[in-house]
RNA sequence: GCCUAUGUAGCUCAGGGGUAGAGCACUUCCUUGGUAAGGAAGAGGUCACGGGUUCAAUUCCCGUCAUCGGCUCCA
């Protein structure tokens, strides 16, 4: 008999090589028809594997992040077997569950492709083979057997894999006449499996490799119930109404041309407004923390970015220098503001009296991203950064970062970014080549940001390979409308750079020091920071930025001089509203896209122009009554003020 | 850059070898003085761009550009 402790503390007695599934079984057979797969001693086993010795087993649900993972994972094998029938010769990558379903990554062979209009005879064929409640069987096998059975079908992707792994580690699973190399753990069989959906298809190189062959990776996503499959595409179409391309189209707020160029967004008035918006109350909290604004044109030499190390590593994939008709100089279009921030710094011999000297620039920068990166205005080649770098002496590394750290707390809490990740971005500690400057300087960069991450109990994963080439950095990730992760806020910490431009101040000993250098931006960049505010907002967003704050409806022709003499008076306070006269074209537009979105209806009619009032409704509250235009006036400025201020 | 898909009216989309269709928006008129409206009529398109096949191409083929979803990349 073996000792089987349950997560509640409890403990039962049942026979040697009893599985899970047994256990539930022993405990109601409705567990046992909901459970997907176990944990046993903090592993996650099949429900079907025996359990010889004394464990403590967690039965893991649908529902249970291990349980999904069981399940996706046997799906793609589902997907991999109907592959293998309906594609001869085809050989198999890997094929994970991921966050939202499963893909397999597969070479169908030498001019065959798979693509999206054989969904529905690959979705059938699952279907049949679900229908058959194939067992998917686990078994161990030895290094040397798994090589000689992969090899013999000429599967050299799988081959690969093995001769990387471990003997005695290794495990196959079997369904029907589909066997493949995998760790698991798996479902019992493939009933389980009641809804299924191919989503799309995609290039991936081989191991993320883009010198390797290219490999068709398919995506899905299964359920164990049908409604299920039908909740989640209802939810793939909500988050759809809330993508800011979409939004940003319908609330006229940025726009792109091909004519201006691929990545090139065109800022609309109404995006303008909610962008400066913006940036006016970043500027607010950055005076508040000692910054001084500074702004550097838009090219710079290409000898200074020779200097940074910027155009070793970038310049091949820039946008290329250009020309001067007769010096033979070169300019480039800057890709960021870090060098022309350096030469202010040693504009003028520096004292430690003058640290830390913030310099803070919304800096409009251009890259030559991929064109397959682009993405709306999340990714684009010409960018603002609210940026800022901060020259310090090593002793005030620490409280400098803090301070920007409090920065970028009050700016997502301001527009209510909850659920933002921290993530510390490291070097990656096989390719150290990659990166500038000494093993010293980073090392004590690195440990700044772990130090105050720890101090101030931050929870931040640790990524490696992620830094910047000139040193570490802290990103904040914040999700889109589909989950994706976007990287907002940063800030970096770099010895390197000072070390380049030989940047100097005077210490109290009179002696000459290097300064250690902070970029920083809060937002990332504006575009992308509007993207995903738009996401977070659906476009409702908080008084304070919203491009139009009210429309005023006259309620016949006749009081339409009345409307637009409320309409200067408002906007003298500064309030922006729009008018809705009904001969204007602008009216009939805000109407249908807009007027969800526009907090205020201001209501004018005869009661109104006589005593020189309005009418209000307030969007989600209805009707609030009447009242001058001043008070109105006075109320709303007060809110939008108070709005704007909540952070200090 | 690579793989897949898409490009038709301002928007959302249907169609398909014989020079185009719907709904909403738009214009005009009517109705309704409290309106996040109702009715009638009308206007609007080199079917992304450039080649080819054809008597005939928006439709089929090739290329280019742009866009969606991924991969790689992301200072």
């Amino acid at each position: 008999m073996i000792k089987i402790t349950f997560p509640d503390g409890s403990v039962r007695e049942y026979a040697k090589g009893t599985t899970a599934i047994e256990i539930a079984e022993s405990i109601s057979s409705r567990l046992a028809q909901d459970i997907v797969a176990a944990g046993v001693n903090g592993d996650t086993w099949d429900l079907t594997r025996p359990i010889n010795e004394d464990a403590s087993v967690k039965l893991y649900k649908w529902e249970d992040e291990e349980g999904k993972h069981a399940f996706w994972h046997s799906s793609a094998h589902l997907m991999a077997e109907a592959l293998q029938e309906l594609y001869p010769g085809i050989k198999f990558g890997i094929g994970p569950a991921i966050e939202n379903g499963f893909y397999y990554d597969v070479d169908p062979g030498e001019g065959v492709a798979i693509k999206e209009s054989d969904f529905p005879a690959i979705e059938a064929k699952m279907a049949e083979l679900v229908a058959k409640k194939e067992s998917i069987v686990r078994q161990s096998i030895s290094k040397g057997e798994a090589l000689k059975m992969f090899e013999a079908r000429g599967e050299n992707y799988k081959t690969e894999l093995i001769s990387e792994l471990e003997d005695g580690t290794i495990t196959t699973y079997t369904q029907g006449a589909f066997t493949d190399l995998c760790r698991g753990p798996h479902l019992p069989n493939t009933s389980y499996i009641k809804a299924l959906k191919l989503m799309s298809v995609a290039g991936a190189y081989w191991r993320g490799d883009e010198k390797r062959r290219q490999l068709t990776r398919i995506y899905g996503i299964t359920f164990p119930k049908k409604k299920m499959l039908d909740d989640y595409l209802v939810l793939l179409e909500e988050a759809k109404k809330r993508d800011h391309r979409k939004i940003g189209k319908e609330l006229e707020l940025f726009t792109f041309s091909q004519n201006v160029g691929q990545g090139l967004p065109l800022w609309l008035p109404k995006g303008t407004q909610l962008r400066l918006k913006l940036e006016d109350f970043l500027k607010r909290i950055q005076k508040e923390y000692g910054y001084q604004q500074v702004m550097t044109p838009h090219i710079g030499n290409k000898m200074l970015y020779v200097t940074s190390g910027h155009y070793a590593k970038y310049g091949k994939d820039s946008f290329q220098p250009i020309h001067t008709p007769e010096e033979g100089e070169e300019f480039l279009l800057k890709p960021m503001n870090c060098p022309h921030h350096c030469e202010i710094f040693k504009a003028f011999p520096r004292s430690y009296k003058d640290l830390p000297l913030r310099l803070a620039e919304f800096g409009t920068v251009y890259r030559y991203e991929q064109s397959g990166e682009l993405h709306g205005l999340t990714r684009v080649r010409g960018f603002t950064q609210d940026d800022a770098h901060i020259f310090c002496s090593p002793e005030q590394v620490k409280e400098e970062f803090i301070k920007v750290m409090d920065i970028i707390h009050i700016i997502f809490r301001a527009l209510n970014f909850t659920d933002y990740e921290a993530q510390i971005s490291l070097r990656d500690p096989d390719n150290k080549e990659k990166y500038i400057g000494t093993e010293e300087n980073w090392n004590k960069a690195e440990a700044a940001i772990i130090e105050v991450c720890q101090e101030k109990g931050i929870k931040a994963r640790v990524e490696l390979g992620e830094a910047a080439f000139y040193g570490p950095k802290l990103d904040f990730m914040v999700r889109d409308a589909l989950g994706r992760r976007w990287q907002l806020g940063t800030i970096q910490v770099d010895y390197n750079l000072p070390d380049r431009f030989e940047l100097e101040y005077v210490g109290a000993d009179n002696q000459k020091h290097r300064p250690v250098m902070i970029h920083r931006a809060p937002f990332g960049s504006m575009e992308r920071f509007v993207a995903v505010l738009i996401e977070h907002t659906a476009g409702k967003f908080p008084l304070w930025l919203v491009p139009d704050q009210a429309i005023i409806l006259p309620i016949s022709e006749k009081f339409n001089d009345y409307a637009w003499e409320v309409a200067k008076e408002l906007k003298k306070q500064d309030i922006r509203v729009l008018v809705d006269d009904r001969n204007e074209k602008i009216g009939r537009k805000i109407r249908d896209n807009e007027l969800k979105k526009i907090p205020y209806m201001l209501i004018v009619g005869e009661k109104e122009a006589e005593n020189g009032e309005i009418s209000i409704r307030k969007q989600g509250e209805g009707d609030v009554g009447s009242m001058k235009i001043a008070n109105f006036a006075a109320i709303l400025n007060e809110e939008v003020e108070k709005q704007m201020n909540e952070w200090q």
